[in-house]
RNA sequence: GGUCGCAUAGCUCAGCUGGAUAGAGCGCUGCCCUCCGAAGGCAGAGGUCCCAGGUUCGAAUCCUGGUGCGAUCGCCA
């Protein structure tokens, strides 16, 4: 149930009823008429911009459509008032009745309400996080895990058929440093005195891995050349380091489908297979490129690769995929990936996915083109490649900067800030910023239990809502949701009740939007402007007590109780799109 | 130098893919609470939506050019 969906539909209606008598002319496009909440409420309930958007191909004047228009809609009986306004709006009144029904319609279908099948079932792969297996996770994977994992289920409530993927990068130069790094831990561990030279990693979650590798494989590797080890010890490595990775995620909450590993690419024909793909169209030649303009690195010198022509698909050089000496370069095996999420064998017997999408970090942005000419390439142009970038996190402790480095130690993990603030806090204060702007993110501030932390602003609406409810069966009042979902919802009258139920009849358009333009953070500000609005009323019970949720006699009390019921199911609702626990008490 | 992102109130940021008089929180100003639904409430002031053009009935939003900040720039991942 979309109320703006379905009035939108009751405007299309009247309009083709508009062509039919010839008041309107044939083949007029309705695609940009819209049906809206209006900026300023005391324009009414709803706005349509029908008659401004058609004036023009049917060569009228706005106002006349729309005063023909209005006099149509206002028979419908879920308007009360249908008045032309400025240019030629067309506000919308509805009858309280509309929106006492979507109380009912909330309590009837729980935490489904707002559910979409705009998505169709479509098939989306988000890929996200996919750090490198060298280490645990830090603030900045935390965003993107956040991001990602908010933004699945954000689609997948729009009605996607959604999977969840983290790329393992187990198959470049940076897992032999790993291994390298283990190995020294794990000499270290049979006492001998180490070094960490430049270009391997010192942190100190490596020293467990290299006594549980002591431990697994004796005194074998000790003394002996790299040959010998660096295989296992790499196998080894990363399966370490993928299990904390996956213990962190965990953590946090999040959950993938699919570990994609980079190395099953390599000597099964796969990233050959990809390249063949794009040779068969004429993408693959042998080049040398230009250097880059302006700041040319000191030893550049001309060389010939093989590279890929991205240029024919909207980026600005070509990019090499073969190294002189012969190696793929860290693009081939990404192109495979990217052609095995194309290709695919799904279960049900149908062939990879409608739509992807890949979050990476901002350090990362000057991989999109060539990422997006890849998939352009490899599915001629069939299947859609979104690229989200997440922006830095700045960390402050009681408002001072909290510098972050990997030399000091003093990088700060995601465990670090899970363990210090919750995943639920972590997680919501993630998503109150657009993935495009940086986040600051303060371990005081967001504890805080102010209106300034919208965390807590959200929480504490849910939270009051169950102590009503237990108030209210402690008085012996039924308020279980089918109880409730009966109520007579028409004592529900009060223009600041019948404002909630419109902010909570919004729910399901602010779903479609956000999934439309693939933006969770979205669901983040609705959540708390709702529980602002929620709070109002609250308040207001302060001076008119009619406005409490508890009253005298108890089918009032359960009718009012049924407005706040409703608005904690759709904070649930918005929260569990987050990843984050409703509160049902506040310490 | 190229590319990408960002630029909105004193501060931190939203702005529903082009709609009406541009919003919220904080801060500021004023009023209110000692019948606990005040971990506050109400009201007010505060804007060249970075600049200049363009598109259109209509632009913070789209296009072009510029300015500032950040990220990134052939075999690192």
């Amino acid at each position: 149930m979309n109320l703006f969906a379905d009035i939108r539909a009751l405007v299309l209606s009247d309009l083709a009823a508009m062509v039919a008598e010839g008041v309107l002319p044939e083949g007029l496009s309705t695609d940009n008429v819209a049906v809206e909440p209006p900026r300023d409420a005391a324009h009414g309930d709803m706005a349509t911009n029908a008659a401004m958007v058609l004036a023009k191909p049917a060569g009228m004047k706005p106002r006349d459509i729309a005063e023909t228009l209005a006099a149509r809609l206002a028979n419908d009986p879920r308007i009360t008032s249908a008045e032309v306004a400025g240019p030629g709006f067309l506000n919308l009144r509805l009858a309280p009745s509309v929106w006492q029904g979507v109380v009912g319609a909330i309590l009837a279908k729980g935490t489904d309400f707002g559910r979409s099948d705009m998505g169709a079932g479509k098939r989306v792969n988000v890929e996200y996080v996919s750090a490198n297996p060298t280490g645990p996770l830090h603030v900045g994977h935390t965003r993107g895990a956040v991001f990602g994992d908010a933004l699945a289920s954000l689609l997948d409530f729009a009605g996607h058929d959604v999977t969840r993927e983290y790329y393992i990068n187990d198959g470049g130069a940076q897992v032999d440093v790993l291994a390298r790094s283990v190995y020294l831990r794990y000499l270290e561990a049979h006492g001998q005195e180490v070094a960490f030279p430049d270009g391997t990693y010192p942190g100190d979650y490596l020293i467990e891995v290299g006594q549980a590798l002591k431990e697994k494989v004796g005194d074998k590797f000790v003394d002996k050349g790299e040959q010998f080890w660096l295989d296992e010890v790499r196998d080894y490595a990363t399966e370490a380091m993928m299990d904390l990775i996956r213990a962190d995620l965990k953590a946090l909450g999040v959950e993938m489908d699919v570990f994609y590993s980079e190395k099953s690419l390599y000597g099964t024909g796969r990233i050959e297979a990809a390249l063949d793909d794009l040779r068969a169209k004429g993408l693959i030649y042998e080049g040398v490129l230009e250097p880059p303009k302006g700041k040319k690195p000191e030893d550049w010198e001309p060389r010939e690769q093989t590279l890929f022509k991205s240029t024919d698909h909207g980026d600005d050089v070509d990019r090499p995929v073969m190294k002189s000496d012969g190696a793929w370069t860290y693009f081939a095996p990404d192109i495979a990936y990217h052609y095995d999420k194309i290709t695919r064998k799904n279960p049900d017997g149908t062939t990879g996915f409608d739509a992807l999408i890949d979050v990476f970090g901002a350090d990362h942005g000057g991989y999109v083109k060539r990422m997006k000419a890849a998939v352009s390439a490899l599915s001629g142009g069939t299947v859609p490649l979104d690229i989200k970038l997440t922006q830095l996190v700045k960390l402050f402790k009681n408002g001072q900067p909290f510098k972050m480095s990997k030399r000091a130690g003093t990088f700060v993990t995601l465990r670090d800030v899970v363990d210090q603030v919750g995943p639920g806090v972590t997680r919501f204060h993630m998503l109150t910023r657009k993935n495009d702007a940086p986040l600051d993110f303060d371990f005081d501030k967001v504890l805080e239990q102010s209106r300034e932390n919208p965390v807590f602003y959200v929480q504490y609406a849910f939270a009051r809502v169950t102590s009503v409810l237990g108030k209210a069966e402690a008085a012996g009042v039924a308020v279980d949701d089918e109880t409730l979902a009966q109520a007579d919802l028409s004592k529900l009258d009060h223009d600041a009740e019948l404002a909630l139920a419109a902010k909570l009849a919004e729910w399901p358009r602010l779903v479609e939007t956000a999934a439309r333009s693939n933006e969770p953070h979205r669901v983040a500000f609705y959540l708390y402007d709702l529980a602002g609005t929620f709070h109002g009323l609250w308040n207001r019970g302060n001076d008119v007590a009619s406005l409490r949720f508890l009253q005298e006699d108890a089918a009032t009390s359960q009718a009012k109780i049924a407005l706040a019921r409703a608005c904690a199911v759709v904070i649930a609702a918005g929260l569990d799109i987050l990843g984050v626990e409703p509160a049902k008490e506040l310490r």
